[in-house]
DNA sequence: GTGAAAGCGCTAACAA
DNA sequence: TTGTTAGCGCTTTCAC
């Protein structure tokens, strides 16, 4: 039924060594042979197998990729990133969902080592302990894309979240502001709690601006939960005049609600996003907002990867990609 | 260094045999001697070896996924779809975005035909002769998962785009409005041609409007591509007064465009959706629009070829899904 | 209920 | 430059 290369070889009496070397593009191959050969596999459509391949080589120019949720735009951009450099070095992707859970991130590292793969990418809000012990003991690469492991044991590709939240508060502080408030995503994840905090606190403290509990919110990090944030916020008695968002998403949230509420964005309150997705342009005003380089983490990530597949020396494995402030009209 | 099926074996007195039964859960082996390799396959951390697996059995529980963009928020939904029914029936999936391109989707096909996949969901806007003639030779079952194969070949899941459209209209129509332009994404796209066009033509035509071509755009599906239209469509002698969006980005272009225009929606212009993303919400005010059920297409798509894979009878590959209108406040 | 043995389709020494 | 020959780690008859 399927051909094989044994049928290639008889076909072009040559042996399954000669059809393999190439098929492989080994140079020890007499050009004519070579043509031959080639013909031979044209006319049978010949298509290796890559299992038996892999079986042979133990290489399966497969990675895994296990990502908390593809249908998230934030994902789906890193997911991008790392599937278009996986491609231009003949890797396929085995993409699984974690839906952020140790347990399911665990078992998915058993079934892609059980598959063979040749490296990992992973994302995770919150890398534990137990995972990490599982990477450590990890027969393949694996690098953690756009997620933190403190221990700095895995190599990693991020930006300096908690810099980039200091230069976005002082934008805010740089505009007059006081009462600033920090709307984030759940503290359940390391960069929330220990980066986007820690700048957030670090721009507070210098400006000597006493720090408010109140105007801190960890909440979900959804547009709903923008909403219900800020009417949270705007209901103490000293509301914030200012809000740095963890997300778009958030962001967005907290614009329609002032907006709901009469208020006018950036006139009456500012606004400060920390992602620049495309949906940084679809509200009115555009956001300001931090550049998070999804896509170029995902990249990185890959290449990185790739490095460490092929065994080449990596002087780095702890990436810092830079940042910037994209201006647009929630701040003034 | 890594512990196979042998070794296994040795460790517990038994032949390699009976370890693949006790792992692959064959129940002729004796409770006793299946708990004695048991143990042993926890002592050893014994793994299987998925691809050593795959070439013995010639399966290899992996499912090849086709997407034009993973980073577009309307396939990323699709395949979130995808993912889960697969993890589900314990398949893995290999993820490639072939950005549109004939020759891309063809080349994966191949790709994914060499890594042996059990079977392949396919993601296209534009489903070739080529194309068709490639899946027509597929040595696995596929799936199209929405896409349209106008043919009707290749088992597909899809709803009934020209009915939503035909009704999205007419919820216009029914608002007295006689000047309805159709803003769509390219026409390339079979279901923007072939189906949501022709939805809109019959509306007009059963409501007795003569169809204007200054009225249809079919440009890029994007937020800006709607703010575009919406300009060009206004500067007209005899302006649009409701717009038929063929997506969530260029309804809210469309609104913005509108709004920066000085229009109040749904007051000068009302505006109907079709897609119904998160997006829909985010926007003031929020879409009205066809639901486009993303994530269950992805779900029956992914159903429909374990179907397949297993071998089992499937009475209509053809499968539409219900559709409705989610109301909001686009549209009065 | 269990084992022996023949592949699955290919790569990679090693020889020639 | 080319061929021979072991495997790679597992599943699957077929016997017993």
């Amino acid at each position: 039924m399927t051909v094989t290369i044994y049928d290639v070889a008889r076909e072009a009496n040559v042996s399954m060594a000669t059809v393999s070397r190439v098929v492989n593009g080994n140079p020890n191959v007499k050009p004519s042979t070579r043509k031959k050969v080639l013909d031979v596999i044209e006319r049978l459509e010949y298509r290796p197998n890559a299992v038996a391949r892999g079986l042979a080589s133990k290489k399966t120019t497969t990675v895994g990729v296990i990502i908390p949720d593809i249908s998230n735009i934030f994902y789906a951009e890193l997911a991008r990133g790392i599937e278009d450099i996986a491609t231009m070095y003949r890797y396929n992707i085995i993409l699984s969902n974690s839906d952020q859970r140790e347990e399911k991130e665990i078992q998915l590292l058993d079934n892609m080592y059980g598959k063979q793969v040749d490296g990992i990418v992973l994302m995770s809000e919150q890398v534990t302990e137990e995972l990490l012990d599982k990477m450590g003991h990890s027969p393949v690469p694996i690098v953690l894309a756009g997620s933190i492991d403190q221990t700095q044991e895995i190599p990693s590709v991020n930006i300096d979240y908690l810099q980039a939240a200091y230069e976005a508060v002082n934008r805010l502080i740089d505009n007059g502001h006081k009462r600033i408030a920090f709307v984030s995503g759940p503290f359940t994840s390391t960069i929330n709690r220990e980066y986007k905090f820690a700048g957030y606190k670090r721009a507070l403290e210098e400006a000597g601006i006493e720090l408010d509990d109140n105007l801190v919110i960890a909440n979900e990090d959804s547009y709903d939960s923008g909403i219900e944030d800020w009417s949270e916020l705007s209901k103490l008695e000293n509301a914030p005049t200012a809000f740095f968002a963890g997300s778009d998403e958030l962001a967005i949230g907290i614009i329609h609600g002032a907006q709901d509420a009469g208020k006018k964005v950036p006139d009456d309150i500012e606004v400060i996003s920390f992602e620049n997705s495309k949906l940084a342009r679809m509200v009115r005003p555009q956001l300001t907002s931090v550049v998070l380089p999804l896509y170029d983490i995902g990249a990185v990530s890959m290449r990185l990867l790739t490095k460490f597949m092929n065994k080449e020396t990596v002087e780095d494995g702890i990436v810092i990609l830079p940042h910037r402030i994209e201006e647009r009209d929630s701040v003034k």
